[in-house]
DNA sequence: CGTGTGATTGACGCCTGTCAACGTCTGTGG
DNA sequence: CCACAGACGTTGACAGGCGTCAATCACACG
């Protein structure tokens, strides 16, 4: 973590990205633009770790970061990769909590951090701010309902598929089809909740059926509608 | 649904009950009181579906409300059960959404219904309760997030006794010793994510283990920390 | 070139879902 | 008061999805 020179500037990331600061007063911003700072976080770093506390929240410019949680014997759920226009660890700040999850760079990452004092204040004195950050908690929430859903309900098929076509949604493909996120095996098996060698198997039975095609880590959509069928996704 | 002569005064709800509703000023308590209406309903009625508008969202009285989303194939997933003290329908007004749950009632209830633009009143009004009804929904975020955790990772009869512990917390034990909410083997079922007949074969079990007694619907907790144990429950 | 991490494949078996049959209880209507 | 329907609970049989273990391969890096 290095401060570095050429720190984004909000109001970029406020049209460009990010939902939740768009309601900001000139002056709001510009207090903003004072409170943050920006470091690059290499591949790998723990941002913070679950049972932590943790004093202010990041605003994600760049990088991928994988937010999950250790269950049994250590073994990680995750329940979101956060990117660009995403903010994480405001949870803790607005319920004077520790962390729940722990984050972690998974893609190397620009990211603003600010205090979560300056987060009290905002949505204590701009109420269309609170607003915004409250239909964020509840975006979440529902969508956290709904994965719990699936995975109570869907076979570890089905989750697979779903997960692939949600990845798509998320981070896109680049030009020759293949999904813009790196993952391990076992980081798939993480968020489907399986194992890894399932995963294994079944990319391995998507690619038999002509849904997708790998070349190591790179998974190359060729057929979404069937693998939304796979995986009963109804958008 | 019928009105009833005797509503409840939201400021006794307020200091025996809720903590949503703690930092109204009086006025505002007045003017809730105004906004409100009050009902009995019985077992058995929809308070609301999934994917239909709502326009208040509802204050528990008393009785218990049962909250589900509807997966693959009709079957129920419950996200929730909600109880005196427990606001709901929430989320779906703040969001400006379609209500992602379906409410149904399973033991008559008293309930308040609060339309819903006086709940973004409040929120634009005092930041006090914003911020509060933002904790509440980062609350429940944070408890989705650890049933993810779980309902991905432990086995069947690691959930089943692990939701057993859970409803012990939150509807506490009679004199007897027996869980004060009554539940069937489905509805079980459909909270732990399993078929009805594991819920049976593995209540049967704790029962052979000396965890439990059963009496028909009626689940006495006679060893908790053995329970605990067999659920990997740490808290 | 050795080491370590990740990917793959195969063998094996248990957990758990499904199907089917039957028992139990409750409320309703005759 | 009884018969019946319907919902719920229970038990058994069975198969298959999926987790676990182990061995091997592939690849990157110091």
């Amino acid at each position: 973590m290095k401060n570095i020179p050429s720190t984004p500037k909000c109001q970029e990331c406020i049209t460009s990205n990010n939902a939740i600061f768009a309601h900001l007063t000139k002056d709001e911003i510009a207090r903003l633009e004072l409170e943050k700072s920006c470091n690059h976080h290499k591949r790998g770093t723990l941002l913070y770790q679950e049972g932590n506390r943790i004093n202010g929240f990041y605003c994600i410019n760049k990088g991928i970061v994988k937010l999950y949680k250790t269950g049994i014997e250590g073994k990680e759920q995750i329940i979101k990769f956060a990117k660009k226009g995403d903010v994480i660890g405001y949870r803790s700040i607005l319920s004077n909590e520790m962390a729940c999850t722990t984050a972690k760079i998974i893609e190397d990452s620009t990211l603003c951090y600010i205090p979560g004092e300056f987060l009290i204040t905002l949505v204590k004195t701009n109420t269309n701010f609170a607003m915004e950050l409250m239909q964020l908690a509840c975006k979440e929430l529902k969508e956290a309902n709904n994965f719990i859903t699936d995975i109570a309900q869907k076979s570890v098929r089905e989750r697979l598929a779903e997960i692939l076509v949600y990845l798509k949604e998320d981070f896109d493909l680049d030009n020759d089809g293949v999904l813009q996120i790196s993952l391990t095996r076992e980081e798939l098996a993480n968020m489907v909740g399986t194992a890894t060698e399932s995963v294994i198997r079944l990319l391995s039975e998507f690619k038999g059926d002509k849904l997708i095609e790998l070349t190591g880590r790179k998974i190359k959509i060729i057929n979404l509608p069937g693998l939304m069928k796979v995986g009963n996704v109804y958008n």
